[in-house]
DNA sequence: GTCTATAACCGGATAGAC
DNA sequence: GTCTATCCGGTTATAGAC
């Protein structure tokens, strides 16, 4: 609107910043409050007031509450996929998939209630990122599920069921993150310690990787 | 309020009848419901809908959504322990894990709304059933921890946390409810059939138990 | 770009007839 | 025990001043 010629270049970067903090700090707030209470459940109000901005600046960078879900959603998944190198950058089974699996606990352990928010959409059948998933996920998949076909055909591992790791590896390590309140309630009330937490991350690795045929 | 001493046994036993298949078609609607929008995206009208009867008999039978949303994970967390038996009834590690783990398989495979209903409820921090998940599940989980403590002390097993075994199958298990619609997603688009989901259960009884060191 | 005030809508719960 | 009509509180989104 305001963008005329004369506008100096300092001012529009300056603006930009603003611009791109702003966003960040409600899609931070969105996040958690997301999580909390479901996307049904959360309320613009609630997001601003967690924000420290006024309900209608939410509006102003998000034109409507699914829009704000669907770009924090997009982030966690852009932010799942970054566990991936540690994976590929191996060929050795113990080496990537321990790599992997412990990426992706840190992942759990560091932004748990996007863990939260992407299993609650996921659960409810991935009604808003329906489309992404398709496009982002199945090749992803695909081409992972070859790598360990490959090391079956060398015998490297046992002969089981790529897909079924997959799942198991997912579940069991954002379990840690999207059920912390029932681990919690397990461990006496108290939450993971960063030494039970680590601890966790070993058990995981070892059950899983003695599992498919490995030794430590 | 009708109750009066002439009301024959028969009349008050039949509406008893009534009351518990309204009450049932209710919960059952209302799992689906809270299954696929979450607590506060339900709508009583929804549920009512689903169930086949008017709003306000919703209300009649359940005097606020909470009443009958608590119902309803109270009645999943039952049908969660009666998966126990196999566990308990074995003193032999394979044939109790295994059977554990596949109970759990069909559970999922049988009720996955009642599974993802409670994942959002302790994803959200299990504000409604706090208690109950104190009372109920903390005694459970330490008799069961236990034995798998004294198998390991019997070198029956590997040396692995109790804890994290336990998760790692509760995630699993679940997940092919909770995740159902990313797995379909992965299946090429086709939910997995039974043939699949025999596979999967035999799958994650390898892995678990090779895992921890039993052999098939 | 920021914020107050408000329009428009929706959902939980209930009153009261049958 | 069943159901229609309705009230009331709360939420999204926007208009418009600053």
């Amino acid at each position: 609107m305001s963008e005329t010629g004369s506008t100096p270049k300092q001012v529009r970067t300056s603006q930009k910043k603003i611009r791109e903090t702003n966003m960040k700090r409600i899609m931070v707030a969105a996040e958690a409050v997301f999580a909390e209470t479901g996307f049904k459940g959360a309320t613009t109000d609630a997001i601003a007031r967690r924000a420290g901005v006024p309900k209608a600046n939410v509006h102003y960078y998000f034109p409507t509450k699914a829009d704000l879900y669907r770009k924090v959603i997009e982030d966690v998944c852009e932010y799942w996929l970054a566990a991936a190198p540690p994976f590929d950058q191996s060929d050795d089974p113990t080496e990537a998939l321990c790599g992997y699996i412990r990426a992706k606990m840190d992942q759990a352990r560091e932004r748990p209630n996007g863990s939260r928010v992407w299993a609650m959409e996921i659960i409810r059948g991935a009604p808003v990122i329906d489309g992404y998933l398709h496009d982002v996920l199945q090749s992803w998949f695909e081409e992972r599920t070859q790598k360990i076909e490959d090391w079956i055909k060398l015998g490297k591992i046992n002969p089981i069921d790529p897909r079924t790791l997959f799942y198991m590896i997912w579940a069991t390590t954002q379990h840690y993150a999207d059920f912390a309140h029932q681990i919690q309630v397990l461990n006496e009330g108290k939450p993971l310690s960063d030494e039970q937490f680590a601890h966790a991350s070993d058990q995981v690795c070892q059950i899983i990787l003695t599992g498919i045929g490995l030794k430590l």
